[in-house]
DNA sequence: AAAGTCGTCAACCGCTCTATC
DNA sequence: GGATAGAGCGGTTGACGACTT
């Protein structure tokens, strides 16, 4: 027993609009407005079209003021940041940017945004796996010169560890290792601090014990990860991450209510908690976080080892970020702030005002 | 020139949320 | 408090044009 349907399928037209039924609708609305009752209005102006139909051509295309195409660069900041504060929740984003309408934001994201910051951070990440190659490289020489050990040719070097092939896409790199040297550690320590400071922009001096998440995806099954981390708390609070998290292999169960109960949250939890969320609204920052974890990590089951088989989870959180951090953008921490104030502010709410500037 | 592939975007689908009875 | 209907949202699909082979 599903729900009705709002409308009979099979009496009503699908596909695109033709000119005549958009100024049907246009001059209905321009003169009586919706009524409230989108359901009813096709009836009432004879349209044979279902009524979330004619909703969606209004709000998409008829309504005034309505821009469409031509992103410029500071849009595209505000989509990266409020995309990664608040995730795919396109009629916020949306209501942030006048005239652009949640569909057009999300094409423009799905179709050409991803690829841009995708783009961008390859072209970073094969500049640093030359730099890494070349000292690695020049380390070996110096080990050589005081050893019977002979540097292998390039292209080995490049065979037997991946990771350092200049061409290869490789993603956060760190999330790779299987290794326990201590030196490899300490960088992979630095380049999550470096990550992190780009994510919540200040990091103590308790990192020497603190676990680094990333470690733990690579040196402990993922899960305990996220136990360790704290992150599966909010993982476990997030509904969006619910999903997510059951691929990560044998369910530990975290209890819903983990996350508030500071009891059994420890001081470290607690930091790395606001490391990564810059505040203490996991729900409402998750869900961007969430996405990407999804393309970085949670697509390789309970291994954590993290391959780059897709164009999405070719795209770093570093890079993201650090693209979206390097021009400030209020709106987001406006948006936190509402949430931190209220606990959260109705979506649609927040959507609205601002939208219609009664903030 | 034709066929195949890719990218874009308008529109639809199905779900959740909210208001009302 | 439960049922129902409408609104709103995000994910997905499919048509179509551009580009490549």
């Amino acid at each position: 027993m599903g729900k009705a349907p709002c409308c009979d399928k099979t009496k009503v037209k699908k596909g695109p609009w033709s000119p005549e039924e958009d100024a049907k609708l246009k001059s209905y609305i321009d003169k009586h407005g919706t009524g409230g009752n989108w359901i009813a209005l096709p009836q009432k102006i004879g349209l044979k079209r279902c009524g979330k139909s004619c909703r969606l051509r209004w709000l998409n295309y008829l309504r005034p003021n309505i821009k469409h195409g031509g992103f410029s660069e500071e849009e595209d900041n505000i989509i990266c940041s409020l995309y990664i504060n608040i995730g795919s929740r396109w009629s916020i984003i949306a209501a942030q940017l006048p005239g652009r309408t949640d569909n057009d934001i999300k094409n423009y994201w799905n179709t050409r945004l991803k690829k841009k910051l995708l783009g961008k951070q390859r072209k970073e990440q094969q500049a640093q796996n030359r730099k890494a190659a070349a000292s690695l490289k020049q380390e070996i020489k110096r080990s050589s010169t005081t050893t019977n050990f002979h540097l292998p040719p390039d292209d080995f070097v490049n065979q037997v560890n991946p990771y350092w092939a200049p061409e290869l896409p490789v993603v956060l790199p760190v999330m790779s290792y299987q290794t326990h040297d201590a030196q490899v550690l300490d960088d992979h320590q630095a380049s999550i601090k470096n990550m992190l400071i780009k994510l919540g922009g200040r990091f103590s001096d308790t990192t020497n014990s603190m676990y680094s998440p990333i470690d733990h995806i690579s040196s402990t099954s993922s899960h305990q990860f996220y136990q360790n981390s704290g992150i599966d708390h909010m993982l476990a609070c997030s509904p969006a991450a619910n999903s997510n998290y059951a691929q990560l292999g044998p369910s530990p169960s975290p209890s819903p209510t983990m996350f508030h109960g500071v009891d059994h949250q420890s001081d470290l939890e607690a930091e790395l908690s606001e490391l990564i969320f810059g505040n203490s609204q996991p729900h409402q920052q998750y869900d961007g976080l969430a996405g990407f974890y999804q393309m970085e990590t949670l697509n390789n089951g309970s291994t954590g080892v993290t391959t780059s088989t897709s164009a999405e989870s070719e795209i770093s959180w570093g890079d993201i970020s650090s693209l979206v951090y390097s021009t400030t953008t209020p709106l987001v921490s406006e948006y936190e702030n509402s949430c931190q104030q209220g606990v959260r502010p109705s979506d649609s709410a927040f959507a609205e005002s601002t939208y219609f500037g009664m903030k």
